[in-house]
DNA sequence: TTGTAGGCGTTATCAC
DNA sequence: GTGATAACGCCTACAA
C-alpha cells in the first residue's frame, strides 16, 4: 500500500519532469540530454535521491531497491556524472601527476610505479607533462583549476609555489626533489649521498684522476650528484675533476667523454650524471676511443634504469628504489587527502649500489691476478 | 547614476549572500569555503555573471570592469572551478589517454608524444595505464564517469566496446591498433605490411632459415608482425620460420634465441616483435653463445626506439613515425570533439626501414669483398 | 528505508 | 555591456 503510494508520487513526478526540464522554456542549443539519474529513477519508480543512493557504497538502501534501480541504471546505460559529484562532495579522485622528461628513460618507470599506485587507490591521474621544469608554474594554474585532490610533483617548486598549495589547502607530495629548506611532504632518494657514495667507491679502489659528466644546470638531481661526487673527491684529496655538462641523453654521454679525454686525457674514472649518459660514455669510450673499460678507465652512472642491464653493459651504478618511492609517494598523498594535513613529512630513500661490471673496484694490483 | 544603481544593488546581494550561502541551515559537515565567483563579484562590486564573463575568452565586458573583477580575482587567488563548468557547459576539456605496458618503451614515447599535442591544443591528459590489455573494460567505466571530451586507446577493443563509445558520442581515437572490420577512427602503423617488409629485405639477401620471437599472443601488434613475417616467408617459398613467444622484454629476447638455437641450430636470420626483444636476442646471441651478428645471424626488430640506435646495437629495425603519429592522432580527436562525429577515418602510416648493422641485407656473395 | 528540498559553482539566456 | 535567473547532475540533511 504504501510502495503503491510512493511508486504514484514518483509517476507523478516523472509525468512532469520533462516539463521541468525541457519544456517550453528548454533552451534550445542543448542539443542532446544526457542520461541522468532523474531518469533512472523515473524508469524504476523511485526518487531520484534513491538512485544517488544506490550508487554511494556505505548508503542504506533495500534490496529490492537496489535491483530495480541498478535494473533501471543499466537499461539506460547510466553512469554517475563525476564532474557533478565532485562539485558538491569536493572531492574529484583525480591526482595530479607533474613529471617532465618523460625521454629520460627514468620518468617513465616512475610514472608507471605511480599511476599504478594511484590507480589502485581507487583515484585517477591528470598527467602533466613539461620539457623544462620551469614550465611548471602554468601548469599550476591548470592544477588549481581541475579540483584534483592532490598533487605529485617531479620538479623543483619556488617557495611561492609550495606555498601555493598550501594556501589552497592542495595536499602536495613532491617527488625526488630536495626542497631544502621548505617543509614540503617529499618523497626522494638522496642525490646528494648517492654522489658522495659513488665517488668513495671509486676512491677506494684507487682511482685518483675523474672526470665528470654532469647532468643540465638547471636539474637539481644533477646538481646534488655532482656536489656530492665533488665534495666527497675534494674530502679526500683527490685532484679536482674535470667536469662537463650534459642533457641527460645518450648524445651527451658521447659528447662528454670526447671532451674529457680531450682536455685532461684519459681519466681514471668517469662518473655520469645519469646512466642514459653513462651509457654513451660507455660506448664511445670502448667503440670509438678504443678504451678499455673497465681496465683503463672506470665508468659509472645513477638510476639503474633498465638498459644499464643489459649485457652489453653491465653498467657500475647506483639504483633508485622508485617501486617502494612511488608506493610511499602514493600512501603519503593519500593520507595527506584523507586527513588534511598534517606536518610536512621527508621519506628519504638510500640509494642501493650496483656493482656492475664497468668501474674497476678494488686496488689495482689485487684486481688483476696476473699481477699478483 | 546606472553604475551606481548597479553597484547598490550588488551590495544587496553581497549582503544577502552570506545569509543564503552559509546561513543558519548552512549544513554542518562543509569545513570551509572556497573561493567562488560570487566573492569576487562581491569584492569587484559587480554581478557574478560579470566575472564569469571575465573568464570567458571571447565575451563582452567593458575594460573597467574587467580590470576591477581581474583585480579582485587575483587578491583572492580565484580560479574558475572547471567541474562546475564543465558540468553545465559539457566540456571538460580532459582527454582520456589509455596505454598499456608503459615498461615497453616504445610506449613512453609514444605517450609523451601524445600529452604534448594534447596540451598544445589545450586539453589535459586524464592517464589510465594497464598491465595486461584485458584491463580496458573497468578503465571505460571510468571515462564515462569522467567527462572526458574523447580518448585515445592504445588498447584492443572488442566491437561492443567501440560500440559503446559511439552510443556515448564520445569521441575515439585507436592508436596502433588495427580493429579490422569496425568503422573506427585510428592512426596506425601497417604492422602487418612492416612484418612483410622485413621479411623481405632478410629473403632478398639469401636468408633461407628463418627464426621468430614474436610478442605476446593478446597483442594485436605482435600478431600482425609475425603473421607479415610468416605469410611472407611462406610465399616466398621459404621453410617455416622456428616460432618462440616472448613478452616484449629483453629477457624473452635472450631466453628466445636460447630457444631457437636449441631447437633447430642457428638460423639466417631472426625477427624480434620489437627492439627490446631483439637487443636481448642480439646480446645473449653475441655474447653467450658467440655467434657472430650479422656475419653469422642476421638480427632484427620493430619500433626504433633509442636504445637501438646506441653504438653498441645500431639495430636493424623499422621505426614507427610516432611523432606523426601523436600528431596525427592528437588532430583526429580534435576535429571529432569539435564537430561530433563524421565518417570514421583510419590513418595508417608507413613503416620506415632503418637500415643498421644487425643484419646482413645484400647476397652473401656480394657482402664479403674478400668472396669477390 | 525513502522522498523532499536545497545547494555545489559555473555558464547561458534574456531582458534591460 | 550588465544583472537576474534558470539550468547542469548530483549529494545530503532532514522529515516522514
Amino acid at each position: 500500500m504504501a510502495e503503491l503510494a510512493a511508486a504514484q508520487s514518483v509517476n507523478n513526478m516523472a509525468l512532469e519532469r520533462p516539463i521541468d526540464r525541457q519544456g517550453v522554456a528548454r533552451p534550445s542549443v542543448r542539443s542532446e540530454r544526457r542520461v541522468t539519474s532523474y531518469d533512472v529513477a523515473m524508469l524504476a519508480g523511485v526518487s531520484q535521491s534513491a538512485v544517488s543512493r544506490c550508487f554511494k557504497p556505505g548508503a542504506s538502501v533495500s534490496k529490492s531497491t537496489y535491483a530495480r534501480v541498478m535494473k533501471a541504471a543499466a537499461g539506460l546505460d547510466y553512469i554517475p556524472n563525476a564532474a557533478a559529484r565532485s562539485l558538491i562532495t569536493r572531492r574529484s579522485n583525480m591526482v595530479a601527476v607533474v613529471i617532465s622528461q618523460l625521454a629520460n628513460l627514468y620518468y617513465p618507470e616512475a610514472l608507471a610505479e605511480l599511476s599504478q599506485q594511484i590507480a589502485r587507490r581507487g583515484k585517477r591521474v591528470l598527467l602533466f607533462t613539461m620539457q623544462h621544469e620551469s614550465d611548471v608554474e602554468a601548469i599550476l594554474a591548470d592544477i588549481w583549476q581541475y579540483q584534483v585532490d592532490g598533487a605529485i610533483v617531479a620538479a623543483a617548486l619556488t617557495d611561492a609555489q609550495v606555498e601555493e598549495f598550501e594556501r589552497r589547502r592542495l595536499p602536495l607530495v613532491v617527488f625526488n626533489r630536495n626542497l631544502r629548506g621548505q617543509s614540503v611532504n617529499s618523497v626522494l632518494c638522496d642525490q646528494y649521498e648517492a654522489g658522495r657514495l659513488l665517488a668513495s667507491k671509486l676512491a677506494a679502489a684507487g682511482h685518483r684522476r675523474f672526470g665528470i659528466i654532469a647532468g643540465p644546470a638547471d636539474s637539481p638531481v644533477a646538481t646534488e650528484r655532482r656536489n656530492g661526487a665533488c665534495e666527497r673527491l675534494q674530502e679526500l684529496g683527490l685532484p679536482p675533476p674535470v667536469i662537463v655538462t650534459g642533457q641527460f641523453d645518450y648524445a651527451s654521454g658521447v659528447l662528454g667523454v670526447r671532451q674529457i679525454v680531450a682536455q685532461g686525457g684519459v681519466p681514471d674514472a668517469i662518473i655520469c650524471g645519469n646512466d642514459v649518459m653513462a651509457i654513451g660514455c660507455l660506448d664511445c669510450a670502448r667503440q670509438e676511443l678504443g678504451i678499455d673499460v673497465p681496465g683503463r678507465l672506470s665508468v659509472a652512472g645513477f638510476d639503474a634504469v633498465e638498459p644499464s642491464n643489459w649485457l652489453s653493459y653491465n653498467l657500475t651504478t647506483l639504483r633508485q628504489p622508485i617501486h617502494n618511492m612511488a608506493l610511499a609517494a602514493a600512501d603519503l598523498l593519500t593520507s595527506l587527502i584523507e586527513s588534511h594535513g598534517g606536518t610536512a613529512e621527508k621519506r628519504t630513500f638510500a640509494p642501493q649500489f650496483i656493482t656492475g661490471a664497468t668501474a674497476r673496484l678494488v686496488p689495482a694490483t689485487a684486481a688483476d691476478p696476473l699481477a699478483a
